[in-house]
DNA sequence: ATTCTGATAATCT
DNA sequence: GATTATCAGAATC
């Protein structure tokens, strides 16, 4: 059912390479907004994501060094992979080895694909396909076989973003401990966002 | 538009 | 046994 519209890309930057991950969290993620996530060709553009820093202690690598978290203490520019309820959700690990910081994608505006990402979630709805880090896992078809992966390998693609967008900063979602931490950020306006951000003055 | 609840499984204590 | 960086559907404002 793919309309017109729905062929619609947007331009591409070049490639990210892992370098520009290697950098603090607080710099990459609000760069990784409007940047291009591609798995096998299918995705779009990143329109929200939130920062874990290590020393923060919603992080999963708040607490050392586990057998899960063990990507997140290695280089950055790898694919962290983890499982949440019946859901996978992706974090592009960043700054130097050991710091144990990542970027969580949590939506993308579907551009590339969208006849595989209805097939992979079963809905229709193309601001359903990828609003939220579950969501967006499912439509690229990311699990835990992803885990450990190079950002800048196949079958995962990413690109730059060609302009600067109006990025919008706020607290973060679904989380119980560190919840004040302003450390979300996304497109001002996107109709693919997990959720709306609070109104800022 | 916001709030709630249950599903469901790996991971850690 | 407790916890969780979620989702969908239902109920309520």
């Amino acid at each position: 059912m793919a309309r017109k519209s729905d062929q619609t890309t947007h331009k591409l930057g070049k490639a990210l390479n892992r370098k520009f991950f290697d950098r603090s969290v607080h710099e990459v993620a609000p760069e990784l907004i409007g940047a291009t996530l591609l798995v096998d060709g299918v995705g779009g553009m990143i329109v929200e994501v939130e920062a874990y820093h290590h020393t923060d202690p919603a992080a999963h690598s708040f607490n050392g060094e586990t057998p899960r978290t063990r990507i997140m203490f290695g280089p950055a520019g790898f694919a962290y992979v983890y499982r949440i309820h019946q859901v996978y959700c992706v974090n592009a690990v960043c700054e130097a080895e050991g710091s144990a910081s990542a970027v969580l994608i949590r939506a993308l505006q579907p551009t590339f694909g969208l006849d595989e990402m209805r097939a992979r979630r079963g809905v229709d709805d193309k601001r359903l396909l990828c609003s939220g880090p579950g969501r967006l896992c499912q439509a690229l078809g990311i699990g835990l076989a992803h885990n450990g992966l190079a950002l800048d390998r196949a079958p995962i693609e990413m690109f730059a973003r060609t302009g600067v967008p109006d990025v919008l900063r706020g607290i973060r979602i679904g989380i119980s401990k560190a919840v004040e931490y302003p450390w979300r950020y996304g497109v001002r306006g996107s109709k693919y966002l997990s959720k709306p951000f609070a109104k800022v003055a």
